[in-house]
RNA sequence: CGGGACGUGGCGCAGCCUGGUAGCGCACCGGCUUUGGGUGCCGGGGGUCGCCGGUUCGAAUCCGGCCGUCCCGACCA
């Protein structure tokens, strides 16, 4: 991104907390994080006093951690509105009645709630029935559209498992953003408009994020992606070449797999004892052949009854990608597997079994593989999809790391990734049953086509300190910093140096910055040097005794701590033209 | 929902196995000391040992139930 707003510091022109002398200020640090913590961010935020735990995915944002928490909010406003994205707020307690409309109350995550009059409500998890709802009041003719309306507000979600901290949370604020166009191209227009100003807000973030192609899932189809930044602590994969030809979610990404040498075709399927084995890594060995050249049997079952899965021995089943084709299913139990088969899971195979249905992963579809012979200890080689079974023919594996890019064919990376934003084509999911309906210029009532797009401000946050960080603590981007410039007052309040730093405090300020004075009484240097560190502004400024007659200041980086000694004369314009040069 | 672990002062932990009336470090308060990398010394305050019940003369400790929190997996519009 060429953007200047990226690198050269400039006034924001949102409002931001502004300067402040610690002293009396409420900014609990701690030595030591709280046993419970594993993730980097959530050990370093709570730590350095940004955020604190009420319960199980709560948690409160403290003054410093709010700071940042605004900055992101302010850039993402920005960025919207720059766009012509209109900001509102809808409710976060919401009838029950307009979910039951799109068919999703009642889902897991849903918190609900009875008012005194015994009235249904729900806390929303998101506000795709509550926007559509307004825009089935309000919009009425084609000359309405576009639209594109975005709010900060708080979603509730009772998941089953919050954890890492901030990054997954039962109550937390979103940026959710929804279009609303007349067609499909005005769709992809205002899509494409929220990923160019996503790029935008993400880069000047300061984090590192792909954007990939995603699951749509059960909503027609349409297209969506995700905003992820690459993080160990992410709980999503996503796969992608090295020159960022191809980027997915490892719930959808497809690949070309290895091409064995399969040799010549055996006529018909042979049968071989294989005493005892029940593994492929088993089978591999006793047979002297590779993975490859070996076909899984994995049976689940469907609410259509029992389903057999058929994939290669070097690869595992895609649960989610599976579903697309036999829709919800289970694994099958042993016993369960015994009845239909006659065999164990370990002896399984496609050759001779009636009334399953058969679903086999595209590399099966060439080839002649090793197979279960549906008898214990027993199995076939030289079997071939068609000509000895047939079965339906799907991507159902999932992708591993050095398979081909489908696009460029150059090796594929598996990465984990936080999902910061993701942007959605919901098409008429939830214009048709909520009656969300425009009047086009040649009289016909036709479906608003509509899109969401979301960000979690605090799962940024999340990911930029997961990303930035060393062992003394956080380093923060520039534009995330719940302060610019961090400045360590060395000496009571009556030395010349706590003259000399307020007069600085006040020049930094005045230039734009917004300065962290340090000026607690009776800590101890080192103390406010490992907190300065812990809390990570991206500059830090040392005013002790040896600043002061003739100088020089200290001014220390704080990625990478290299330390700058610049002249009393003119340290404010200095420290200016330093920020200017951090990237 | 399945598996695992933990719950003792604000934070980190010991004590539990082998029952006898609670301890350490940090933080906090007072004093002296120190003043450029969590200073040193002295003296303090603070804990129904998650909750309920049981066993016992006596329970932080043993037993049962419940609650809470974290981790792995499942799930994730």
């Amino acid at each position: 991104m060429n953007d200047d707003s990226t690198n050269a510091w400039r006034m924001p022109s949102a409002p931001r907390g502004g300067s402040v002398r610690l002293s009396g200020r409420f900014w609990p640090t701690l030595r030591d994080a709280p046993a419970d913590a594993e993730a980097v961010s959530h050990k370093l935020m709570v730590r350095a006093g940004l955020i604190r735990q009420l319960a199980s995915g709560l948690y409160s944002f403290l003054p410093f951690g709010l700071r940042s928490l605004q900055r992101v909010t302010a850039i993402i406003r920005e960025e919207m509105d720059r766009i012509g994205a209109q900001e509102l707020q809808l409710p976060i307690m919401q009838p029950a009645e307009i979910w039951e409309a799109t068919g999703r109350y009642g889902l897991d995550e849903q918190f609900r709630l009875e008012d005194r009059g015994g009235r249904a409500m729900v806390l929303g998890m998101t506000h795709e029935e509550i926007i559509t709802w307004h825009a089935a009041r309000e919009i009425r003719s084609y000359r309405d559209l576009p639209q594109s309306w975005y709010q900060f507000q708080t979603k509730l979600r009772d998941e089953p498992r919050p954890k890492s901290g901030i990054l997954r949370v039962r109550e937390f604020t979103m940026k959710d953003s929804y279009s609303m166009d007349t067609d499909e191209a005005g769709l992809a227009r205002s899509y494409d408009a929220h990923a160019a100003a996503y790029a935008r807000i993400f880069d000047r973030c300061g984090i590192v994020w792909y954007m990939v192609e995603s699951d749509v899932g059960m909503m027609g189809g349409m297209g969506a992606h995700e905003f992820m930044a690459p993080s160990p602590a992410g709980e999503d994969t996503i796969a992608r070449s090295p020159s960022g030809a191809y980027a997915a979610n490892i719930e959808l990404a497809t690949s070309i797999a290895v091409e064995p040498e399969f040799g010549p075709i055996p006529d018909t399927p042979q049968a071989f004892d294989t005493p005892g084995i029940g593994t492929i890594e088993q089978l591999s060995a006793f047979t002297g052949l590779a993975p490859v050249r070996l076909c899984k049997s994995v049976v689940v079952v469907s609410d259509d009854g029992p389903v057999m899965a058929l994939i290669r021995g070097e690869h595992t089943l895609h649960e989610k990608k599976l579903s697309h084709v036999i829709g919800r299913h289970r694994p099958a139990q042993p016993d369960e597997i015994r009845g239909w088969f006659g065999a164990s899971p370990g002896s399984l195979g496609p050759v001779g079994v009636e009334g399953v249905r058969i679903v086999a992963d595209t590399t099966i579809a060439t080839g002649h593989y090793v197979t279960g012979a549906n008898r214990d200890g027993e199995h076939l080689r030289g079997v071939v999809l068609g000509r000895d079974f047939v079965a339906e023919v799907a991507d159902i594996r999932n992708v591993l790391p050095g398979e081909g890019c489908p696009v460029s064919g150059e090796p594929l990376d598996l990465e984990p990734v936080i999902e910061i934003g993701n942007i959605f084509k919901l098409g008429t999911k939830y214009s048709v049953p909520l009656g969300a309906t425009y009047l086009s210029a040649d009289g016909h009532e036709q479906p608003i086509i509509m899109g969401s797009y979301g960000i979690g401000p605090a799962r940024v946050l999340a990911a930029a300190i997961e990303q930035r960080h060393d062992e003394a603590g956080i380093i923060w981007p520039k534009a995330l910093a719940p302060f610019d410039i961090h400045m360590v007052l060395v000496g009571d309040a009556t030395s010349p140096q706590a003259a000399f730093a307020d007069q600085l405090f006040d020049q930094l300020s005045d230039a734009g910055f917004e300065v962290l004075l340090d000026d607690r009484p009776g800590t101890k240097p080192g103390e406010k040097f490992v907190e300065a560190e812990l809390l990570g502004c991206p500059i830090r400024v040392t005013i002790g005794k040896r600043t002061l007659p003739d100088g020089p200041l200290e001014v220390q980086v704080r990625s990478g701590r290299e330390r700058h000694e610049v002249p009393l004369e003119g340290a404010a314009a200095a420290i200016v033209e330093l920020w200017g040069q951090l990237p």
